[in-house]
DNA sequence: AGGTACGAAATCGTATACGAAAACTATGCC
DNA sequence: GGCATAGTTTTCGTATACGATTTCGTACCT
């Protein structure tokens, strides 16, 4: 944890503009200009470039050639098939996991989670969604294969960019995803085989996303 | 098919340097040199750079800053995570394909299929290859999910890069392998639920992992 | 003889500069 | 007044150049 600046330009740019589509300051439809971002963050424009383009790879960004850059994602269509995908990756990433979750991951996911439902009497989204990444993150950080893993992080920031504009919390879902969390728990603590632990996953966040949508509606 | 020697050198250097590795010309372990590659493509380096760490996000090479990059895959272990990934990715994308897949699609698949049992008569595990690759391509081109359509790509190419070392072809499996598709196709026809699908597709990628590994021993 | 330290070569990393393409703007024509 | 067009501005694309880092080879010391 004694981050000491990191290494090359390309990656710090890399990792800043990453933080701030993720957090939301660049929004999407954002317009990334190369030579403003080089400006803001003291570099050249060429790690910048480099930067942006592996945000493309991952598809934070999209790039049109001689026009520019802009965050991603403005097509509600869109979250849907990042939902859809991060369901299926998630729910194998949890199977996967499953087995190696000792006790003490298991005692970590349940004090998460009673923080979660605490805050439901108070009202407190934000910090609900990050909770609820953090009791995710335990199910998934055993998971053995590293390319899952990636893509079960690759979803989650894919999805924080795309959130600003399209995330609504849904108070009546909320509760119930709670209840689901405990529900996993017990399923890995009982030993239960893997695509029983899969498709509980992927149902999870299946339910989360159908909230979405009839909300929306 | 009028490609017309396509766009930015970036990402003419980009395909030309995946091709080599998805050929095989560039096996794992090779090192790429920027400079080396930028003067076989008559290119500056800036360019080849930009395209080896779009490869590298898509795990093609590995980069290690001050080094250089090498294509990556050389550890059989590698070779598992990979297949497993794709097996889940696959299994998935068959699924979501399976009720957009009309009679034309079906036909298509069993001609590609009849040719793939022909290979097995006159021992061609090249053209094996190529046609089981055509023939799941027709069983996920209606995946209407693109992000889930772009995984599976990677994957193969992932896939494809790494074969050049680990792969090695089982008569014996490939026999069943043929088999397992028509047993698919059936279930498509049939109209069986995603489920069955799904997990019938994930099972014969599977198999073949399986395969190679009992044959590696 | 083995290990260490120093130096040279190779290679990456980034800044700068200039050229090309697209977007924007203003002007003149209908 | 609206539209087409030419000129301007913005922004991207890439080549070149130089600095930084690593690696490898060699010589020296123990």
């Amino acid at each position: 944890m004694t981050e000491t600046v990191t290494g090359s330009k390309s990656e710090q740019a890399y990792a800043a503009v990453k933080a701030r589509i993720v957090d939301g300051a660049y929004s999407p439809g954002y317009r990334l200009v190369l030579a403003k971002i080089a400006e803001d963050l003291g570099f050249s424009v060429v790690p910048v470039r480099e930067a942006i383009r592996r945000l493309e790879a991952e598809g934070l960004v999209t790039f049109e050639r001689n026009v520019g850059a802009t965050v991603s994602g403005i097509d509600p269509t869109e979250y849907l098939y990042t939902m859809q995908t991060l369901s299926i990756i998630e729910g194998a990433a949890t199977a996967l996991s499953a087995p190696l979750i000792g006790a003490a991951d298991i005692a970590r996911a349940r004090a998460v989670n009673a923080e979660m439902r605490d805050c439901l009497e108070h009202f407190d989204p934000v910090r609900f969604t990050r909770l609820n990444q953090d009791f995710h993150s335990v199910l998934f950080e055993r998971c053995p294969n590293p390319h899952i893993l990636d893509l079960v992080h690759r979803g989650w920031n894919r999805l924080a960019s795309l959130r600003s504009s399209t995330f609504r919390f849904v108070p009546g879902r909320a509760r119930g995803s709670v209840d689901e969390h405990e529900a996993l728990l017990r399923l890995i603590e009982a030993g239960a085989d893997a695509d029983t632990i899969e498709k509980a996953a992927r149902q999870h966040r299946a339910a989360t996303l159908d909230a979405y949508l009839s909300q929306a509606t």
